[in-house]
DNA sequence: CCTACCGATCGGTAGG
DNA sequence: CCTACCGATCGGTAGG
């Protein structure tokens, strides 16, 4: 046994990585409620019973998936608030790092922004306050942007809302395996939402 | 007994109205497999059983939610495919359609956008065609009116899918009680998609 | 539309 | 991590 025991790159993962990953990829295909622990656990080649040595429950499991896909989201923008950046450079950053993440693991991304509203009802209160904070962030960034006349609106709350509508739907559609890598993409999100689509007759 | 025999508005619908209503509501509050048929009996009156009187199954009526959404959106965009409005302005209308079309019911908008997964295999890929369709109509407009060079892009694919994901949103965040009507809605976002964010600085 | 029921499966646990 | 099990609930049906 010497240093590189790993038999192969797969079984690096622990095995509640492995769970993690399976739950996501199921409560995306089939749904939270669609999806029994039997499921999760067949899919790591174990039975139902055993689960419950790696995960308190299944409302349990669901919040830490949402949870670690929120606390990617939280950093990235934070960190881009956080920047010497002017604000229209940090609202083209966050959309794109807000494409690169959603699109990083789409099941998760999938049951972060869907399958969220499954948490019991405590937990869907706190992810809705988080979630609140990513928007708040955004949204203060948008409203520097039009006071710094950057943006023609004067109604930061609904540009916002645009801006995460075009976002948030991006993991129905993105495919690894398509012709844009997730930057490019997020790129061009950036173009279109604040250059538009339209011929620029000047 | 006179004419206006009818105890309350609400009695005036009819019994399968009231379950497609009520698990309308129920789906999307607790998606498909969250919402048993004896939730939504419960919610007409009635006893689980009694409901397949009215259905055929729990599929079939998560079916007939799907379809009756997807007539509404096809007939409206049809009509304005088959105007004589200029492209830009069949785009325009288009936008503002889906927007009113979605928000005329949030619930099955939401079923419409998110429980349709659950339908049986056969079903979901029927659907699926069905909302090609749609969004094909939608990619063709785009594509004229980029060869009409209204539009500076030239890949309307993306285009369209940016247009669609902007709108297909709208469901998690517009409310009846809010500021803004469905259509103020639907052209607001049509200005931010065609003319953009940032200000025109001509 | 109800009563009464079907077999299957659910999330979860005890004890090893 | 498995064996064996818990009470509860699932979608659906027969017979009235």
């Amino acid at each position: 046994m010497g240093v590189k025991t790993a038999k192969t790159v797969k079984t690096l993962e622990t095995r509640k990585e492995q769970i993690h990953q399976a739950a996501c990829r199921l409560f995306h295909q089939q749904g939270f409620h669609g999806t029994s622990v039997r499921d999760i656990a067949q899919e790591v080649g174990i039975l139902g019973g055993s689960l419950y040595t790696h995960i308190v429950s299944k409302d349990d499991l669901l919040w830490e998936i949402v949870n670690a896909v929120a606390d990617r989201f939280v950093d990235r923008i934070q960190e881009i608030a956080a920047s010497d950046l002017g604000v229209m450079q940090k609202l083209r950053a966050a959309v794109i790092a807000h494409v690169e993440e959603i699109t990083r693991d789409i099941d998760a991304a999938a049951v972060f922004a869907i399958e969220w509203r499954h948490l019991s009802p405590r937990r869907r209160k706190a992810f809705t306050a988080r979630r609140n904070d990513y928007e708040a962030i955004f949204r203060g960034m948008v409203d520097q942007a039009m006071r710094e006349r950057f943006i023609a609106s004067n109604d930061p709350s609904s540009a916002a809302l645009f801006i995460l509508s075009a976002l948030n739907w991006v993991f129905t559609w993105y495919r690894h395996d398509g012709r844009m890598t997730p930057t490019e993409v997020g790129r061009m999100l950036a173009d279109f939402i604040f250059d538009g689509l339209k011929r620029r007759t000047a």
